[in-house]
DNA sequence: GGTAGATGCTTGTATCTACAACTAACAGGC
DNA sequence: GCCTGTTAGTTGTAGATACAAGCATCTACC
């Protein structure tokens, strides 16, 4: 990371001052934030961040239901640990797994009564600690500049917008 | 949930729109940005960003060594993480487990030549991956945002600025 | 100098994720 | 109908992390 005295074994531009304080500030974030926000999840509602992503997302779909395709999608995850995540919480009770009728290769994941119950009682400690942790700790014009940052970023890394409708007109 | 089950249950301030814009970004960021990243060093490099961290710190120590606690605070690891990390690293020779003579408690972590030399070799592909997924992605001011916006998240995940000096005088 | 508690690190176990292989079902061309 | 290729999802296995003990050493205080 802190090489360029060599002679050029390549024809890296590497980063200056400012650029390397932004990418280890970043490094850090990425390292801390995740592991926090699951802390808290897992202490009030013993669930994974992405157990609560998954289950959210069903929440707000029609139906309470989605196909595990779409879901994947919405959730960024690969088919396979979606597929073992569902199987979990389908053991647990919050969600149910259906053959899709019109497609019968597909699987249409709905959430039960008590996923959603899960859900609402998870979403105040949730909304708490992504205050908490994140959007109480900028100032306003702050929480702009993230949200562009991040649609930056979101264009090289999930170009399609499978994850989050980027170009979405509201 | 998180401490206030028993008081009225919408006492939550919840996120309004452009919060939730911000924030639903940066999730999507979290959870694709570790993977690219990560999948660029096993490719290039048989090694993990977690494992990039530990090599590179150990790199820019002084005697290419570091306390076990001391790694493990650069690198924000817990200790049985970085202690399982560093055998790994150890069985490939990528660095050298000795008790510290100061203390008989401790142990130091050194980078081997051979460590030194992945590391050399894999740095250029990772600020490449950096540049491109991340840096080259943003407008030149939202370099400078990026950093105050993390640092501001940093100043509550990370109070104590264990990983990185947030108040370096530079 | 002896004891209580704190510190530094390791190890074991359970859980989760990634990757690859696999089955089943659809779609199109002939 | 049949063959080829693609899509949807599951399952098996290996690798990595979290959490909880556990052991050895240091420090403070009496």
């Amino acid at each position: 990371m802190s090489g360029g005295e060599d002679a050029a074994p390549d024809d890296v531009r590497w980063l200056d001052e400012s650029e390397m304080r932004a990418w280890l500030r970043l490094v850090a974030v990425l390292e801390l934030l995740p592991g926090t926000l699951d802390a808290q999840l897992r202490r009030d509602a013993a669930m994974t961040h992405f157990d609560y992503m998954v289950v959210s997302q069903l929440s707000e779909a029609p139906g309470r239901t989605l196909r595990m395709t779409a879901l994947a999608q919405r959730t960024n995850a690969t088919l396979p640990r979606l597929s073992h995540v569902v199987r979990r919480l389908e053991e647990r009770g919050l969600v149910e797994r259906t053959p899709c009728p019109e497609d019968r290769r597909a699987t249409d994941a709905r959430l039960t009564d008590g996923g959603l119950a899960a859900v609402v009682a998870a979403a105040p400690g949730h909304v708490r600690a992504v205050r908490e942790h994140v959007i109480d700790a900028l100032e306003p014009e702050q929480v702009g500049q993230l949200a562009g940052i991040a649609e930056a970023l979101l264009r090289r890394l999930d170009p399609d917008g499978r994850m989050t409708d980027l170009y979405d007109p509201s």
